[in-house]
RNA sequence: GGCGAGGUGGCCAAGUGGUAAGGCAGAGGUCUGCAAAACCUCCAUCGCGGGUUCGAUUCCCGCCCUCGCCUCCA
């Protein structure tokens, strides 16, 4: 196997991954919404599909990675009038965090990280184009609505029957659900409300502004075309979300829109799903405060499957930890690794078993226990390599570290200053250690334990670092 | 109710029709003044009950339980 097979949510089968035009594997990405801090739920999603990226240019395979950015919404609009600011500067505000998140995090940038604001034009020439061909219709109120009966696929990729949709038990409290001619039909322009302030835009059906399934289908048909090789969000994006942009698309395009769909489940967190009620949501500063490093967030956001749900624990995390320093022992054992990735699957040497691992449908599980394997078998054999055979390891092991997107260049000793009297008393310790005076030397070494510091010593000298 | 996922050692988590990767934790050992680190060794028969099979954790049936989606959601 020499090239990814991955998953796809719509044939439910494991299916090639192969650019279908050209030598360039095009993809888009449900990004996030920015209205706040992104949770290590919204990163699971996010990661995995930059461990996809990798593993997929791992094979030789040149990518473009679209992911876009949900910036006018309900709930961007509502927060952004109760924080007193533009939605600009308000979305604005937390693009930037999601960006120095997703940098801390070691994602790839998208090759073309369009936004929805920037694509209405391109919004409306898709409503046009469905009311053209009877996909669609103005309602009394100004809001165009998506025919859901007029396209037979629909509910290919999620079998949902129409029938079932409508039958929904919920309350419909908003107003402008009365004007849709069934309760399946979405939303592709919504018409200016009261409560949306300057938030609206001009168009052919009146003032107001798009309908969030909308603007994926906008911004792939503009930067990747009317029809793609692979579609990828969370778990819960399959539907209604994924299944109003084929609908969209397809109706408006007159093609098939994507050939592959790549879902990632869910993260749990202490067997729950995630909620701010149960106070078990975290944000990557949450985590950082309890002195856990992005690194090892991602190394447990990729440590399980993700057609599964994943359940993470601190207690994950710190495992995680442990993990990533063996890596980093091992790493500093073999000596300067080569940059950047691989060109194709041969230079993982020795390596290999990984990214096969990965090559069966991202199975990084697998590919951390071959790793791992492999490290273990090398830390033997280390001294007896010759130099060609060491420098395949080191390239085959960078391949592997590139993959993953682990860096392992983050000393532990950053994640915290060492006080000058903890400095001063390890110091003093060390002195009565070499004067053999152990009385002295462990009396210290427990006094600066209390102080929540640990101090190890090595060949050379000492360590002193955090509990 | 409809659709879907899953129950593997203390925790996280792969996998396979022929007696179960890896990480963490734990136990013992080497090393060390002691400890830590490192290294070595040890530690599960796979929810329950049937069936198919020479043989099932892996296939089939039933049951129990957990979880997700069906409404904004990664």
């Amino acid at each position: 196997m020499n090239c990814l097979h991955l998953y796809d949510s719509q044939t439910r089968e494991n299916r090639k991954v192969v650019p279908a035009r050209g030598d360039t594997l095009r993809f888009y990405c449900c990004g996030p919404t920015v209205y706040g801090p992104a949770h290590i739920g919204n990163f699971r999603t996010f990661v995995m599909q930059d461990v996809f990226r990798r593993v997929v240019e791992s094979t030789g395979i040149k990518t473009k990675h679209v992911r876009n950015l949900t910036d006018v919404d309900d709930k961007t609009i509502r927060q952004s009038q109760e924080a007193g600011v533009s939605l600009t500067d308000f979305t604005a505000g937390w693009t930037e965090k999601f960006h120095k998140d997703s940098e801390a995090l070691n994602l790839l940038s998208p090759h073309v990280e369009p936004s929805a604001v920037e694509h209405i034009p391109e919004q409306i020439e898709m409503i046009a184009t469905l009311i053209e061909k009877g996909h669609a219709y103005r309602a009394d109120d100004g809001s165009v609505y998506f025919k859901v009966d007029s396209f037979d696929d629909y509910g290919k990729l999620s079998r949902l029957k129409e029938r079932e949709i409508t039958t929904s038990e919920t309350e419909r409290e908003d107003s402008d659900e009365y004007e849709r001619e069934s309760a399946a039909d979405f939303v592709l322009w919504k018409a200016r409300k009261e409560e949306d302030g300057p938030n609206y835009w001009e168009s052919p059906w009146g003032q107001g502004r798009p309908g969030w399934h909308l603007e994926c289908s906008a911004m792939c048909k503009k930067h990747l075309g009317e029809s793609f090789d692979v579609h990828s969000g969370g778990e819960d994006l399959l539907f209604p979300h994924h299944e109003n942009e084929i609908a969209q698309s397809e109706c408006c395009n007159g093609t098939s829109f994507v050939d592959h769909w790549f879902h990632i489940s869910h993260l749990m967190v202490d067997g729950a799903k995630m909620s701010k009620s149960l106070g078990n949501l975290y944000t990557i500063d949450d985590l950082a405060e309890k002195g856990f490093t992005p690194e090892e967030v991602r190394y447990v956001l990729f440590s399980g499957s993700y057609g599964q749900q994943l359940n993470f624990t601190l207690d994950s995390l710190k495992a995680a930890g442990k993990a990533l320093e063996r890596l980093r022992d091992f790493k500093e054992k073999l000596g300067a690794l080569p940059d950047g990735p691989a060109s194709s699957i041969d230079d993982f040497g020795p390596f290999k078993p990984v990214i096969e691992a990965l090559l069966n449908d991202l199975n990084t599980s697998d590919a951390l226990g071959k790793l791992f394997s492999l490290v273990k078998q090398f830390l033997k054999e280390i001294p007896n390599l010759d130099t060609d055979s060491l420098n395949e390891a080191r390239r085959g092991f960078a391949c592997c570290l590139y993959a993953l997107g682990l860096r392992l260049d983050i000393p532990k000793s950053t994640k915290s200053a060492v006080p000058d009297d903890i400095a001063d008393m390890a110091k003093e310790r060390w002195e009565a250690k070499q004067n053999k005076d152990w009385g002295r030397s462990d009396e210290l070494r427990d006094a600066i334990l209390a102080q929540g510091w640990q101090v190890k010593d090595t060949k050379e000298g000492y360590t002193v670092s955090p509990l």
